[in-house]
DNA sequence: TTTAGAAACATACTGGTTGTACGTAACAAT
DNA sequence: ATTGTTACGTACAACCAGTATGTTTCTAAA
């Protein structure tokens, strides 16, 4: 079969694009440590040679997948977000939330973003990543329940940190279990209130 | 030099002491997956053969420490909480919690416990330790709060869940930042009051 | 106290994995 | 066409986890 003439950028985006959505199946399904680079080329169907000409290690392309699983999970949320009509900002915080929870729910999501990420890469990077896609959203919806005086005043980054956390653990609860989460998340909320 | 007599039991207890110290040391300190056996083994002053004697791997290692850490915790918690005098439950609570910050301010425990143990260990493993330790002490004051009509009446064992979570972020907050931290979980906790 | 057996190690080896060096093919520019 | 550059493929070296096997130390019974 002879091979189409493809510009290098074309080239280049394809095989990048299969080694990280091989490696986002493999990492999900088994976890960081348990996969390896020959599987994840496989996968792709191209050789480890492309896979280290794309990334510098096994790490840099975990990190990718990780970048791109934030950036799809913000735009679930954010979809999701839009489709509602304005509530008050305490309402926001906790229909974000529950967005948040839903988006979640896929197992191999939460194996990178909560399990393997905070192992694998740095503290820095991570945060980084995470200051511009979810924890972004948070701050904001923290900002401005604080701004309408519908909370009290508390340091906004902590707090929304912590919501953050509150989230993540709900996140990782067994399904059957969300519902009440939800409740003492709800609860936790509405305890700010001025 | 001549070899002392000793009985097998302290032999064993010996060298699988220094064995969880060394682990422990460089676990603390290069993380799990940039530690390896002969690094572990040489910083105990014995071969990876005793290694793989008293444990079944590296992972099972890992666990050894992680529980003797999560022991340890616990120790220094219910230490400094016998110290107090009986505080409300709601009290109790916040200052359970700031004994579980101050004792969670070696970076190497907060590697270990918050970062690499989740990655490393079963789900069911590590949430059977933390039900033995950290979370039980949680339940029990979040079930004594509530039986004390002190705070709402909400499932206990997911509040004690989502309160653990905040601690553990907040625990790995920059040092600078843990008086805003804990200003905001008091906040949370409070809020819960009926 | 010798001796058989078991437990506690040490040593040697194997398979697998990561990262690199180097070679080749595809595209780009002149 | 050719020359350089980018995208890959192949071969190799280092390392590491785990195992198999040998050796030493302790135990207990004869």
């Amino acid at each position: 079969m002879q091979a189409q003439r493809r510009t290098q950028e074309e080239r280049r985006d394809a095989t990048r694009r299969a080694l990280i959505t091989a490696a986002r199946r493999l990492f999900a399904e088994l976890g960081y440590g348990a996969t390896n680079t020959p599987a994840i080329a496989a996968e792709a169907g191209v050789t480890r040679g492309a896979l280290y000409h794309h990334f510098a290690d096994k790490q840099a392309l975990f990190e990718a997948v990780v970048e791109e699983e934030h950036a799809l999970l913000a735009l679930a949320i954010n979809t999701a977000a839009e489709a509602e009509d304005e509530p008050g900002p305490v309402r926001a915080l906790i229909e974000g939330g529950d967005a948040y929870l839903a988006a979640m729910q896929d197992p191999g999501r939460r194996r990178i973003l909560l399990i393997d990420a905070p192992a694998v890469m740095e503290r820095r990077k991570l945060d980084e990543i995470n200051a511009r896609f979810g924890l972004k959203t948070l701050i904001e919806g923290v900002s401005a329940a604080i701004a309408a005086d519908a909370i009290r005043d508390l340091p906004v980054v902590p707090l929304a940190q912590l919501l953050d956390a509150l989230f993540d653990r709900a996140a990782q609860a067994p399904a059957e279990e969300l519902a009440d989460y939800r409740k003492s998340i709800k609860a936790l909320i509405r305890g700010l209130k001025t």
